[in-house]
RNA sequence: GCCGAGGUAGCUCAGUGGUAGAGCGCGGCCCUGAAAAGGCCGGCGUGGGGGGUCCGAUUCCCUCCCUCGGCA
């Protein structure tokens, strides 16, 4: 009669993913989600984890971070560098936080790898690789970046069969792990450790017509313009970027227009395009996750309607799961 | 009106007497320590209209239309 605990042993904790591209309106979506599912958002997003890009990431409003916890937005300087395994410890850090509070965690964001990272793990090996790094991108500026890809073919085939051999970064990432375990990255990759088996996990993408999604990301760049993107951009500047905070889309666009490179319009446009050709990438990714369930909207939709929907699938996808 | 330059892909422009390319855009894809990054694939075309020469014209000739610059 009363359920004990090994009882409830198959009842898994449920972590949930709102994803989607650039500008569908995913951050009031996952404010109304939170408050009706008990949960706390954790950021799935690569540059909202820096401080001062407020702007250019289009970040989550104060006033809706103050009404629901937020995770992992404004968790580091700009001037520190990032990458997905620091995402990935973060991560579940904000996982275990919010479970011990019995509450859901929610992930919103658009970044795919670290989404799949959160999932499916990453493989281990400790960091302090950066002069090998620095040495072999050395050795590719002067002998080319074949003589590299012909030293990944001898020493890990398997990568290098999958690894484009104009694909500079992954060849050096490969070649890099070798050099620092003497094991090939293809078969320590395949050592990840996902979540899947101990909580029931569920991925909703939010889907909208490119025509409209096109729209909406030329309208938030405008947006970015008039709420001050420009000043931003020249107090980031002030300050040593990182690397990694350096590639926020919005930064070398607006920098260029600093310099005198060509005209206010022109970086607007030039930063849609770009926002466009992101937001592409992010499709491509998001459809090839066969775990992630889509939701159609159009532009007219309001949040509350779309989190109605949400809501309806993530029972759904739970259901079946028998979670 | 005259002179000159030019009309080729969505845009900017190459090129050739045997029906066309490049960059960007656009579309698709890949992705496990830079991922808002990086890489790969795809030409998407009434060659301004009409006529002529030629086996064959986008290419040569004529004519018309249009654009730009100069002169009036």
């Amino acid at each position: 009669m009363e359920k004990n605990r090994s009882s409830r042993k198959d009842v898994k904790e449920k972590i949930f993913f709102l994803v989607g591209p650039t500008a569908t309106g995913k951050s009031k979506v996952a404010i109304i989600l939170a408050k009706k599912l008990k949960a706390e958002i954790v950021s799935c997003d690569s540059m909202q984890v820096y401080k001062g890009l407020d702007i250019v990431t289009s970040k989550p409003a104060l006033a809706d971070r103050r009404k629901i916890s937020h995770h992992l937005i404004d968790v580091i300087s700009p001037k520190e560098q990032y990458d997905v395994s620091r995402y990935r410890r973060n991560a579940m850090n904000a996982i275990g936080k919010i479970l011990r509070k019995h509450k859901t965690p929610l992930f919103v964001g658009g970044t795919g790898l670290y989404m799949s990272v959160v999932i499916d793990g990453i493989f281990k090996h400790k960091s302090g690789n950066s002069r090998i790094r620095a040495k072999l991108y050395r050795e590719a500026s002067h002998k080319g970046s074949t003589q590299l890809f012909e030293r990944l073919v001898r020493v890990d085939p398997e990568a290098s069969a999958r690894i484009h051999p104009h694909d500079l970064r992954r060849i050096v990432r490969a070649l890099e792990v070798f050099e620092a375990t003497g094991q090939p990255i293809s078969k320590l990759q395949k050592q990840r450790e996902g979540l899947a088996g101990k909580y029931e996990v569920a991925c909703v993408c939010l889907d909208m017509e490119k025509p409209a999604l096109y729209r909406r990301i030329e309208q938030r760049v405008d947006h970015m313009f008039k709420a001050g993107l420009v000043e931003e951009v020249k107090k980031l500047s002030r300050g040593a970027l990182s690397k990694t905070a350096s590639l926020a889309l919005g930064i070398r666009e607006v920098q260029g227009y600093l310099k005198g490179l060509y005209g206010l319009d022109e970086a607007k446009q030039l930063l849609k395009r770009n926002t466009r050709l992101y937001a592409k990438r992010q499709l491509t990714w998001f459809r090839k996750d066969k775990r992630i369930k889509w939701i159609k909207i159009t532009a007219g939709d309001s949040a509350y309607g779309i989190a109605g929907k949400v809501i309806k699938l993530l029972r759904n996808i739970c259901k079946k799961k028998r979670c």
